[in-house]
DNA sequence: GGATAAGGTCAATGGTGTTGGCATAAGGAC
DNA sequence: GTCCTTATGCCAACACCATTGACCTTATCC
C-alpha cells in the first residue's frame, strides 16, 4: 500500500464504490459530521464511517492518512465553515467580535466535532486563513506587531478554549453511553445543606445559569481590554 | 460479576495480588497518573495499567465501574491536588486568583491528564469541595447571590477551558505517535510572505509567544471585572 | 477453626485502527 | 474504439482494545 495519499486536487479517477456512490475528501468529511451528530463524539469509526459511505474502512486511508488525519481535516472544515461569507468591515472591534462568535457559534453548533477537533492545531488551509485574518484586522488597525501578536494569542486561545468547554458540555449529555447524565440536577441540587451550604443555597440559580455560555462575556472584555491599548497608544503619538 | 463497585472506605479484605502487590483506589490512580505521564494521554489502557500494577486487567473492575470511571477519578484526584493546603485568606480578590492559578497550574503540570479530564464534570467529593470554596470566597466578600453565580460560572468555565487548552498544546507535541509536531515551526514559519503576509511577518514573535500561556493575563481582567461590580455594589449601599 | 464472600484471575466476546495483496475499471494515448 | 497503466476500491488478517461471567483463593468475622 502507498504511504502517501493523494491530494484531492490531483485525484483524476473518480471510481465509484460498488454501491454506486463516488468518493471525496469532502463527501467522507461530510458524512463523518453526520455521524459525529448522530452517533457522539466517541461513534466516529472507521468501520462505521465505511458503512455509512458504502465503501469498505480500508478505503478511507486512500483519502487521509488515519483517523487522526481525518479528524484533523473535519476541524479545519468547522473553521471554514466559520469563515464562510466573512467579511472585514473595516472597524477592527466589531471585526474581531464577529470572527470570534462566528467561530465559537460552529464549534458549538457541532459539539461533538468540536469536542474532537477544538485543541488540536491542524495547520491546514482554513486555519492558516483564519489567523491570517485576525492578525490582518489587528495590523490594519494599527496596533505595532508585538501588541498584535499578544492580543491575537488571547483572542485565538480564548475563544478555542471556550468553544471547546462549552462543546463538552453540550455534547457529553447526549452521549448515550456516557455516566454524565445531567450532573447538575443528580447531584449539585442533591448536596445536604450541612455540608455544602453554598452549593446548596446557589443549585436553583446554578442549574439555569449553566446551561449558557461565559464566552460572549469574557470576549467583550478582552475587547474591552485591547481597545484600553489602543487608547494608551493614540494618546502617545 | 456484581455490578456495584464497593467504595473505598468499604474495604475490609485487602487481599494482595499474585505477585504481593497490594492494591488501592490511590494506588491505582497514582500509577494511571504516571503512566499517563509516560505514555501519553491515548497510553493508558486497560491492559498496560494491569501491567503496571502486576494484576490482571480485569481486577481493575473491582474498583471502578470502567475506564470513564477511572477517567473521573483522575480528574477529581488532580482537584484534589490543587486544593490541598490552600486556605482562604479572607480578601476574596487574592483568593480567587490563588485558586485560579493553582487548578490552572496542577492540570499544566499533568497535561496528557488533563487532556482526558478538564471538560468533564466528575461530580466527586475535591470538585464539590472547590467549587464550595469559591461560592464561599464570593458569599463572604459580601455578593449577592446572582452576582456570585455569574463571577463563579465565568471563573470556573474560563479557569478550565484555559487549562485544557494549555494542557492540549503541552502534551500533544509530546505523543510519540500524534503527526501534530511543532507545527508552529514547520508550518507557520515556512508560510510564503506572498500568500500569508500577516503571519509571515509576525512568526517569529508568535513562535516564542505561543508557548506562553495567555490565562494569567485572561483572570487578571476577569478579577478586574469583579472588582468593578464590587465597587457599584457598595457605592449604591 | 470454620464459614462466607471479597477480590484476584482466566478465558472469551465483540469491538477497534490499520495494512498487504489483489482485482477492476477509469481515463489517457493513439 | 482499443489498449495500457495504475488509481482506487475491496478482502482478509493482525494486533490491540474494554468488558464480562465463571472460577478459585484466602482474608476476615464469628
Amino acid at each position: 500500500m502507498a504511504k502517501a495519499v493523494v491530494p484531492e486536487e490531483k485525484r483524476r479517477r473518480r471510481r465509484p464504490t460498488r454501491s454506486g456512490t463516488v468518493l471525496s475528501e469532502q463527501l467522507i468529511v461530510e458524512t463523518a459530521l453526520r455521524m459525529l451528530r448522530e452517533h457522539g463524539s466517541a461513534g466516529l469509526t472507521a468501520r462505521r464511517l465505511g458503512l455509512a459511505l458504502d465503501a469498505d474502512p480500508s478505503t478511507l486511508y486512500r483519502y487521509f492518512r488515519g483517523m487522526d488525519d481525518l479528524t484533523l481535516a473535519i476541524g479545519d472544515a468547522l473553521v471554514g465553515q466559520a469563515l464562510q461569507g466573512w467579511r472585514p468591515t473595516g472597524e477592527w472591534r466589531s471585526d474581531l467580535r464577529g470572527l470570534g462568535l462566528r467561530i465559537h457559534a460552529v464549534y458549538v453548533g457541532h459539539p461533538q466535532a468540536a469536542l474532537l477537533t477544538a485543541n488540536r492545531v491542524t495547520g491546514r488551509a482554513h486555519e492558516l486563513a483564519a489567523d491570517e485574518a485576525i492578525l490582518d484586522v489587528l495590523r490594519t488597525a494599527g496596533f505595532p506587531l508585538p501588541d498584535t501578536v499578544r492580543i491575537y494569542h488571547a483572542f485565538i486561545d480564548q475563544t478555542l478554549a471556550f468553544a471547546a468547554l462549552d462543546a463538552a458540555s453540550l455534547a457529553l449529555p447526549r452521549e448515550s453511553l456516557s455516566a454524565d447524565e445531567d450532573m447538575w440536577r443528580s447531584t449539585y441540587a442533591r448536596l445536604p445543606r450541612t455540608t455544602h451550604p453554598r452549593i446548596a443555597e446557589a443549585a436553583p440559580l446554578l442549574a439555569t445559569r449553566m446551561v449558557d455560555s461565559a464566552y460572549p462575556t469574557a470576549l467583550e472584555m478582552l475587547l474591552d481590554g485591547a481597545a484600553a491599548q489602543w487608547e494608551a497608544l493614540s494618546a502617545r503619538r
